[in-house]
DNA sequence: CGGGAGATTGAGCCCCGTCAAAAACAGTGG
DNA sequence: CCACTGTTTTTGACGGGGCTCAATCTCCCG
């Protein structure tokens, strides 16, 4: 594990909470690759990434993973029908991470709802993505996604890795790393790095994911 | 579309309301293949199941279709993030759906969350199997899940055909069919017709899915 | 008994997973 | 600034699981 420095953050980087916070806490910093929650703990608070990005998933017992969301800044995560955690969270890279007591008043507040709601219709879409979209198909809904969630724009931040992607898109690092390389040569994204995309045809990425 | 006698029902058949009825209405009966509620139709009603069982689903512009998830007798099933309905909703056989206006109290209820937590849990689930598991793992997660919903026994009906199984599972109508016929062969089930089946062999099955 | 929908079975193929190696990249210390 | 090391990504060769196409079978109902 990589050793970070912890430090405090200016109220300006931060995103507007929706929620009160914990008093007196911090943000909490998580360094890369470090848990947020696990599966099995108990369950009882919301979190909201202030910035970076995280991932829950499920873990099989030969180590086959989904990751069942990806989390950016502002999004808020934790939700769960049972009083334990059914997945993890990890931060991916260097995360702000605001822990959200779930009281009573909160539960019953008109943003909480709404939040709950959007976890279950992108769960929901991505069934459509694993269930019947091939490989390609897959990754331009997934640029797609991401760039939306970015505001838009033709140029676009991937936080995660490649491996991180597939076990998303239920794909192998390969054939993620393929289809990226099969996108470029056809003229649709160009890379710079590999965590950086830009996009130059974003028509035939939306078409192909629909 | 074949035709169906519309008859008034015994309250002993029906399910205990979860919420109170539209009042006047008498439960709708909805005829096998019939719409409950379709994509881009405005939302704003939650349904439960009485008898009979439902499919909700979406389908790609090529016909791909992606069955999210089946609702069984006392499921509640509608809930939406967004204005209008991104799915639709068909009745699987001869099926009750008692319908329930959404108002603000409903909305407040303490059953209310619970049930959308489950809709999305049951949706997380899902997209483990879809994207991480292979046909014979998908078909036992499917065969344990149906008999856990009817009660854990060892006997269980299959309400839906073939397409519709392998339309939640992303496979095509052969694959599950080969299947069966593979676990069949294995001595873990038994088919007594095509939409009944004996489960011989649970441990086998469940630890498959797993 | 006949007709039709649904289910099963078979043959062949292709997409994507697996295994392996090379290349690109990031971090560390000299 | 560069050499060294470990990690991530890319690329290649190959095989297999599941899809496609097609034929047959089963099960209902009339």
């Amino acid at each position: 594990m990589t050793t970070h420095t912890m430090r405090e953050f200016s109220a300006r980087e931060l995103h507007k909470p929706l929620f009160p916070t914990v008093i007196g806490q911090p943000i909490p910093f998580y360094p890369s690759g470090t848990e947020i929650y696990s599966q099995g703990e108990k369950a009882g608070n919301l979190f909201q990434v202030q910035f970076g990005c995280v991932r829950v998933y499920r873990l099989m017992a030969d180590g086959r993973r989904q990751i069942s969301a990806f989390h950016m800044s502002g999004d808020v995560f934790g939700f769960e029908a049972e009083a334990t955690h059914q997945f993890f969270a990890e931060a991916i890279g260097g995360t702000g991470v605001r822990k959200i007591l779930l009281t009573p008043e909160i539960a019953a507040s008109p943003m909480f709802l709404p939040l709950a709601l959007q976890t279950m219709s992108r769960a929901q879409q991505h069934l459509l993505v694993l269930g019947r979209q091939n490989a390609a198909e897959r990754v331009a809904a997934f640029l797609v996604d991401m760039a939306e969630r970015q505001g838009g724009l033709d140029h676009l931040d991937l936080p995660m890795p490649r491996g991180d992607i597939g076990d998303y898109l239920g794909l192998t690092i390969e054939t993620v790393s393929r289809i990226f390389t099969k996108f470029r040569q056809m003229g649709f994204i160009q890379l710079e790095g590999s965590r950086e995309v830009e996009i130059l045809n974003r028509q035939s990425l939306q078409g192909m994911s629909e």
